[in-house]
DNA sequence: GTCTATACCCGGATAGAC
DNA sequence: GTCTATCCGGGTATAGAC
């Protein structure tokens, strides 16, 4: 395959067309092999033999299993952080959570596969620290500013910080996705819808859950 | 080393006491081990070198990794269960997990290996999978029970049912902890104890933080 | 029962040829 | 960019010494 009829084009149209087209190649690879089977379990043989290409191949483009795990996550992470923004800002924190949570519950695997990530990566020499760092500090800023829009529009009764709300609030999801991914039984929604209750101080955000 | 002065003492008081000693040898070792680099990160070969013991030694108590460290968990968790007992049903829920967090900020790395493994062990083929499902099942039935004797007693305000409320403690501390995990300069004290007064509802808990 | 030695297979990483 | 070949370290299974 890939015969080299051109050697090289006229036009030197950037020798990294294909590079970008393999890399995203690799990461939807990548993200259905850690999805069924763990980051652990899967390998990037595995990945490889599923394009075709040899594991070399795969490291040419990801220099180590853990590098390609961090575009993975990446990729998996950009898409449903922009509907939650747009959500938070019409119809205030509430909604766009239980919105959130809903969302999600019908791609576990990938939860799974951030909440493990997550807790691997807290130590600093992880490859995914800094990434995970950033993250969380990113979506609890950005859920401050949901909170304090919140308060001022009176769409919450809570009056405490903006800041150790949001924080309380990504505790809970997380904490309550962790218990779910555990025991699937576990009413996840229900428990969101509780607990968001209780911290935001909202007595019709169960009109929601429906 | 190791000599074998008496090969057998007279008296045969159980041969497994030798077993025993050397299987709680090898569990230190293992949360040494584990603590520090990990559960992936460690191998057994370097928890048999700590001890001067070969490799087959190790599995010859263990019969696999993973056994070793439910064993591990296992013996990491149940030294403070007890305590928490003890203090919600005297102090209320609030004093207890307040405790229980202070408790735990030394033992750092023990908590950032019980959160890693979790969540690894959150698949039903893990075979950690069914201890974790047992314990937090455990965890919550249990502070379900401590926050109904709250409400009773009059301690907290939240009338809400107690289950939802144990699971919404539950995951608030596990969130928050992996958000300290993960950046150490965050304030988990402070966190907790926010969060413990919106979920229970008693305006008085900001007076155990001091 | 307790332990050692050896070997097997799989995983990620690296070097060098095309 | 992609391959083949090789290395090293990991968990595991088996045979056998004391």
């Amino acid at each position: 395959m890939t015969e080299k009829t051109t050697a090289r084009p006229a036009t030197r149209r950037g020798p990294y067309a294909k590079s970008a087209q393999r890399r995203a190649e690799i990461v939807a690879s990548a993200t259905a092999v850690f999805a069924a089977r763990g980051y652990r379990g899967g390998s990037l043989r595995e990945i490889a033999k599923q394009l075709d290409l040899s594991l070399t191949a795969v490291v040419h483009h990801f220099p180590s299993k853990d590098a390609l795990l961090v575009a993975v996550l990446e990729n998996a992470d950009s898409a449903n952080t922009d509907t939650f923004e747009a959500d938070s800002r019409d119809k205030g924190v509430a909604y766009a959570v239980l919105r959130y949570v809903r969302r999600n519950l019908e791609r576990q695997e990938m939860l799974r596969l951030l909440a493990l990530m997550a807790a691997e990566a807290s130590t600093p020499d992880h490859p995914a620290h800094e990434w995970f760092r950033d993250r969380y500090e990113r979506v609890v800023s950005g859920l401050t500013t949901a909170v304090r829009r919140d308060q001022d529009e009176g769409r919450i009764s809570n009056g405490r910080h903006p800041e150790l709300i949001a924080a309380a609030l990504v505790a809970l999801w997380d904490g309550l996705q962790l218990q779910w991914l555990i025991d699937p039984r576990r009413d996840l929604v229900a428990g969101v819808s509780a607990g968001l209750e209780d911290l935001l101080g909202d007595p019709a955000i169960g009109s929601l859950q429906q």
